[in-house]
DNA sequence: TTGTAGGCGTTATCAC
DNA sequence: GTGATAACGCCTACAA
């Protein structure tokens, strides 16, 4: 409640001595289309506006309209790199349009996830961006997708598999770069090969641990499961998984982080056991996140297109809300492994299989 | 438009056979304290609202309540992890209040800023915290201030320095511990500093840049202008100032850089030229983000309370929206050195001073 | 070329 | 206990 309320269309008709309605037609600039206004009617309305600091009420305008021009995004953890590439690309497509993009994280406060996503529901947004770990099965996902559904709110998921629903889907997953990454790492002569699989919850990161599996069990290697460490999602979840990792029994030759972030952990952990990278241990990780080729070693790691994913999503956001009723679409872009320096040959073959 | 409108209370109020208004009440909670409604009632309309899958109108009940519980926050660059932490602070403060925090980037299209920021100030939002370089002496800044203080929007600035003007403020600037920093610096042999100053606009961070003269000066060292290398804000910006400096005749024995992230790509540049940190060069830098001690060398590196820096922040302007007319508020909070690895001792006084 | 009036979905005030 | 009704600020036929 300030002390001067902030000046309405109305205050403006009235110092310009004007209608309500030719104010409207000056601000939103149907001057000399639609509705013919004389410049000098024009004019002592804009300044008026300017002397009273008038600005539209963005509320009122959307109650009106029944649209926002405001899509919302959740992010699963805005303090790892790799989404702001994705939230890039969204904002990018977003603006060409005209919309405004709402950013939101889940991790930021986990358990206020949910409330996030419903009041971005009640219409202060035109659309939503889902992406990845917010719409697995958890618990409340299911019931708040189906409230979504009838509310008829457009939605756009980025998903690293591909969902039998009927919501829009931009799918990119690292199924087949993982099959790359692994024979990188056996041409290396790597046959001990460990998995940091640190996710936010169980069942995130299918499309890494699988193939890690199966890459392993074509070559006719055992999966050791005492091999593959489960972990949070912090730089800190990698550097004690690392540390834990490597004093097994038998540590591996190479490791296998499940993304950046926790691999920047690892390196850290790795250099406090005195091990250099790649010559003594070799790292693959993913996501490719910008410091990745700045690290001491470059990582090597398996990249999606960050960008284009959140700028695909937006465009496939964009046109549903433009025609709902359109049928709903998949787009799946691709991965792929970019060598670097992190991942050598293997030191000896002592530890081999 | 979709194909079915989304429901409202009318229709709510239709199904459950009651009038809107008990609707509101009910919805609102307000069933047993001020408005008596009975409990047949009451779950009569919560049934229906389930059923119809109705959801309240944020737009609507902003309209009419004048408020949006929305708070605004404009962070320089969301690519820096300096700026989550204090994103993260703001976050958990508004929470607590029920209040919901709509996160805007200014450097992720830096055009877009002034768009961005005043589609934020058409109501969408209660109250507005501004970091750092927006608020800056910039040509359309000011216009956009005048506007603001006209237009009766809360607004709390986090920066690096007092500034004279209405606005309640978070002040925490490097300059104490700059001195800091560069006496450790001194007292560890280093003679010849370089200083890598990337910045997204001219004037930015002197709190840094004078502090590193002053400090010089004081030796009795002349500022020699060759080791100041001015750049960008960005990982590669880094990379490249630091492969500029040390081409130097006479290249310097440490360098501060302005912040971590430029350091990252400091550490790399150093790397690819065969120098080891901090045994041939020492380095440290600015904002201790998360990676900072996880990175080899781990940075040495001044460091401000940045999730502290956005509660108070948003304490403050909770407060101001509050109470309007209360007297503006200026609060300082420290930065503190952290030492960890990557400053050590002068190689060697060859040359020194 | 400009003005009038109705309504978007909500909440608050007042009768019943 | 519950139901009309009047705003909130804006946009847009339609009338003048």
């Amino acid at each position: 409640m300030p002390k001067t309320k902030r000046p309405t269309q109305a205050d403006v008709a009235c110092l310009a001595g004007v209608s309500r309605a030719t104010v409207s037609y000056v601000i939103n600039g149907l001057a000399n289309t639609r509705i013919p206004i004389s410049e000098e009617t024009r004019l002592r309305v804009l300044e008026a506006a300017r002397q009273l600091g008038y600005v539209p009420d963005a509320n009122a305008r959307a109650l009106r309209l029944g649209n926002t021009k405001a899509l919302g995004l959740i992010v699963p953890d805005i303090r790892n790199p790799h989404f702001w590439e994705t939230v890039e690309g969204a904002w990018r497509e977003a603006r060409a349009s005209g919309y405004h993009l709402l950013l939101s994280s889940m991790d930021l406060n986990a358990e206020y996830g949910k409330e996030v996503f419903e009041d971005l529901s009640h219409r202060r947004v035109d659309g939503l961006i889902l992406m990845g770990s917010f719409i697995e099965q958890s618990d409340e996902a299911k019931e708040i997708t189906i409230q979504l559904r009838k509310q008829h709110l457009p939605i756009v998921e980025i998903s690293d598999h591909f969902r039998e629903n009927h919501a829009d889907q931009v799918i990119s997953d690292y199924r087949e770069a993982t099959f790359e990454a692994m024979e990188l790492l056996f041409s290396l002569g790597h046959r001990r090969i460990g998995l940091i699989y640190g996710v936010a919850r169980p069942d995130l990161a299918l499309d890494r641990l699988h193939p890690y599996r199966e890459a392993l069990e074509v070559r006719g290697i055992e999966v050791d499961e005492s091999l593959i460490v489960r972990c949070g999602p912090t730089m800190e979840d990698g550097y004690q998984a690392t540390l834990s990792l490597m004093k097994e029994k038998d540590p591996p030759t190479a490791i296998l982080v499940i993304n950046d972030v926790l691999a920047i952990g690892a390196l850290r952990a790795l250099a406090d056991l005195g091990l250099v990278v790649p010559q003594n241990i070799s790292l693959v990780s993913y996501d490719d996140i910008p410091q990745a080729k700045y690290l001491v070693p470059r990582l090597t790691t398996v990249s999606k297109n960050a960008v284009l994913l959140g700028q695909e999503a937006t465009r496939l956001l964009l046109r549903r809300i433009q025609d709902p009723e359109r049928p709903c679409e998949k787009v799946v872009l691709p991965s792929r492994l970019v060598v670097r320096e992190s991942a050598g040959p293997a030191p000896s073959r002592q530890n081999s299989f």
